[in-house]
DNA sequence: CATGAATGAGTGTTCATTCAT
DNA sequence: GATGAATGAACACTCATTCAT
């Protein structure tokens, strides 16, 4: 079966994260075998080794696609909309997947990874890429809304980020263990939270007193 | 009549979960075998299966621990302020040991516990448990402040205490991975947005003289 | 079945390169399983780890327990005869046991280990080690030998011992491949030519008379 | 009509057992994979089959070639010199190339191939006839050569001719351990005892006196 | 009671060979 | 004819747990 197109070698590669995904959300990563993994994706124990040199590699793919994806969904909201109104965007961008079943087993494979990279440096470096990217991006746009006066001054604009971060990772676990743990509401919270500190924020009324 | 005293046993079965602690934190939960734990526990293998059933049977217990000391730590702090100023008593009384390397290295067989929570019926018990008791009593606490005006009366209380639990989750999972994240300027952050959103809610009790 | 007695243990330890030495020689190193050496050792798969890492590890062990038996031969005929009757003897020594059959399948074992040494450290130090250190026993009593004039005085004493050894290592190969090869007329053959050359180194004395 | 040249084909097929010798004395033939072999010949995983049943044929017939040359090469010794004389050309025919890295990576796998002797039936054959052939010639010439007292009379020609290839085989595989071991002391050695045993044999000037 | 040797099912991975393209 | 993706049986080794001593 040689001589087959790149895009159906290309395919074949993304089916199988996208099978381990399946397998790890239902088993665990740990408990999953790799004879799960090889059917869940119908292909051959020799097969999927020619494109992942192990569970590892697979997991570390995994990781690294989901992170790529959130690095330039964080630029992008950047470049749009800039200080406090992009972690609007963003909040509601990351938090409304999470109403769809298959985004919610994709965060129970994350969740194990997050535990896994406390164990395996390449998953940990992977990790902390994915982490501090985003991180410094969000600190960057929280500077940007303290410029405007949207957010408190003295905040570490590095501390907001990892809260903001911190608010999303928490919530992701929860939901992981109690699904009827509610979308809308936590991203209300957040909002009001949100614009509770923005108004504060409004030095030219304090002038003006 | 036993050859031991029950304190000889109860001293010993508290010794357990320390000594697994400390493998699971260095190995892992899945990388660390039994040998690992009873060679770091001064024990045989015969022996330390008199005091857990299993390998399961051991992070149990460390997770019903743990969330045992952090129920109480609520209950006190709810006893003894009430309202927004409990919930700083809290944040500072759960971060602060945070600065303890034992501390963060118990936290990182946290996470990994969270992890197995997601595929092991029993752990989720537990860890739901640990998680649902503290949020209900923060809930309480939000609205004893939203009561007081100190914090916005449209937060959904349960929200609000998914919100703060997840501010600790995300803290504890990022300093899991990078060390260098900084307790205080979190804190400070955390601090600074209640504060924020606190004072936001004077006006209504302006309005009211 | 633990508090075994340390004889019962080195027993069991012993037990199992004999197993190997088996199964090897019927099967060769490389198709030979480990199940196939746990079956004729009687064992269960995770006792034999007990007492071996590995199965390179079984290797090493046959390979070394040989070497210390010949080296010890060498050392006690050097000690006892020195000089050409030390060779006489050690050749005797050497080639005898190749008449029973336990020792014709261990030699084939044997074989084994030589190949496999092109390919593995650890045991192609093992070899080198149990060849090196019989070498230079040799050549030391070809030097004796030379001194005595039962050896021609131009031969390299170093050379001499390869060639010995040669000598042994090369039957050994054949009657390997074809269990016809006949030790004692091969024995014969050496014993002529080394009689036939010390012969010939005694012309210088019979010209002192 | 074949689309590529017979020509073509027996040089592809002369190919592969070079590049296969590279790779078994490189990784050892149990450890190479058709895999290394395939890159080292830059041929196909399907072409090379159509050369080569499988990886067992390519050992048969890199073992085949070289007893062809070896045999070759002691039949025209003995058309040429006949008696010790030719032993002695033969001695340095074969002992020469040894000087040369290509012969000795050669005689590596041919190390490999004497183990795998043992075990593989075909490769026995091989081996064997590859053996035999030249022991017959060696001893016919040692029967020429105790003809023309050269040798002496009581060795058995079959035993000597042993001795030789064993000379040959063990200073191979101490060379493949070693390759320090020298060949110009131990080619001198050879030729040291060798006339010393043919001079020893002056029995009609002994009958003489 | 304590010990630790023993168990054995189960794991991730390899690789000679085939055959659809 | 040539290619190289696919196959899948086989392998060495692990480890939570047991139970004879």
């Amino acid at each position: 079966m040689p001589r087959v197109s790149p895009a159906y070698l290309s395919r074949r590669r993304r089916q199988i994260p996208h099978a381990a995904i399946a397998c790890f959300a239902r088993e665990g990563f740990h408990r999953a075998t790799m004879q799960d993994v090889i059917r869940e994706a119908r292909l051959s124990a020799g097969a999927i080794y020619r494109y992942f040199a192990s569970k590892e590699a697979i997991i570390e793919a995994i990781t690294a696609e989901r992170h790529e994806r959130e690095l330039a969904a964080i630029a992008a909201a950047r470049a749009a909309d800039g200080g406090a109104a992009a972690l609007r965007t963003l909040a509601r961008e990351f938090f409304a997947p999470l109403l769809r079943a298959d985004e919610r087993r994709s965060r129970r494979v994350g969740v194990q990874i997050w535990a896994e990279a406390l164990r395996n440096p390449r998953v940990l470096r992977i990790v902390r890429r994915g982490v501090d990217g985003p991180r410094a991006m969000l600190a960057a746009l929280v500077g940007d809304a303290q410029a405007r006066h949207e957010v408190p001054p003295r905040v570490d604009p590095d501390a907001a980020a990892r809260a903001m971060i911190a608010l999303f990772q928490g919530f992701v676990l929860q939901q992981a263990w109690d699904p009827r743990a509610d979308v809308e509401s936590y991203l209300a919270a957040i909002e009001i939270a949100l614009a509770a500190i923005s108004i504060r924020q409004r030095p030219p009324r304090r002038r003006a007193r």
